[in-house]
DNA sequence: CACCAGGCCGTGC
DNA sequence: GCACGGCATGGT
């Protein structure tokens, strides 16, 4: 596994595919095909997206220190960080995402941006813009296989101004806000506000999170992986899917 | 054939 | 407030 894998195709984000030496995604109104880290360093907007300003090593250092599965999660995925993504294309990824599996999510994510987004390079496609994805109809929608979901997505469409307030909101009230749109629980709203809004207090609980605190953490608290309750939750994400656990 | 996946909604208590 | 069944789809 390269550097790029788990933080581009562990789930937090559906626009990258895997090329032969490089991954390739639509963002920013153009094509991007990156190998490395270090390709991000002299584009102003890769570097704020892979939040490269932050100092990753400090946190991992403090977290691996908490516990023996942090550290050995910690060193599985060395590399792995937040994304800064699109709010609006995170709120429609995570809808998405319900009882949903990454392989699935990320071909219903590449069937709306080709039938919805619009052509930035030839037969590359960016993902649909809210004023885009108002031309869809329930049918329509449900004719691309998103399944019981096509009336979230409608819902999200039709209340697409709420997703504009959320950045003033505390935590808890924007995770309050964000359920008023049908299809979106708790779990979904704490993936829109890490990923879309980076809001690290959040901690998505998904079946992989749960089984992982049921197994290494029975009865602890949450306020257990303070200061960095986001970043804990992704290494355990990942390392839960690592390890297969049942 | 089951069972599962970055869950949520509606109902019943 | 909490437990439960149903839900579209495709992979294993």
């Amino acid at each position: 596994m390269d550097e790029l894998e788990e933080i581009l195709l562990g789930g937090q984000s559906f626009s990258w595919s895997k090329k032969e030496g490089y991954y390739e995604g639509v963002l920013n109104e153009r094509v991007y095909r990156i190998s490395s880290l270090k390709d991000c360093e002299n584009d102003s907007f890769l570097r704020s997206y892979f939040d490269l300003d932050y100092d990753y090593d400090k946190a991992r250092a403090e977290i691996a220190k908490k516990d023996d599965l942090l550290k050995e999660a910690v060193n599985k995925f060395p590399t792995l960080r937040i994304l800064r993504q699109d709010p609006w294309t995170c709120v429609i990824s995570f809808i998405l995402s319900q009882n949903n599996n990454i392989k699935r999510i990320k071909q219903l994510y590449d069937r709306l941006s080709e039938n919805y987004g619009h052509e930035v390079e030839k037969g590359y496609y960016s993902f649909p813009t809210a004023s885009e994805l108002s031309k869809a109809t329930v049918e329509e929608l449900h004719a691309l296989r998103v399944g019981f979901r096509d009336k979230f997505i409608v819902d999200a469409v039709k209340q697409h101004e709420l997703f504009n307030s959320i950045d003033k909101l505390p935590f808890d009230e924007a995770l309050k806000e964000l359920q008023k749109v049908k299809g979106i629980g708790l779990k979904v709203a704490s993936c829109i506000l890490l990923f879309g809004y980076h809001r690290m207090e959040a901690f998505p609980v998904d079946v992989w999170i749960k089984k992982v605190l049921a197994k290494y953490y029975p009865g602890k608290d949450l306020s257990y992986f303070e200061p960095y309750p986001a970043l804990c939750q992704q290494y355990l994400f990942s390392f839960s899917r690592y390890l297969k656990l049942e």
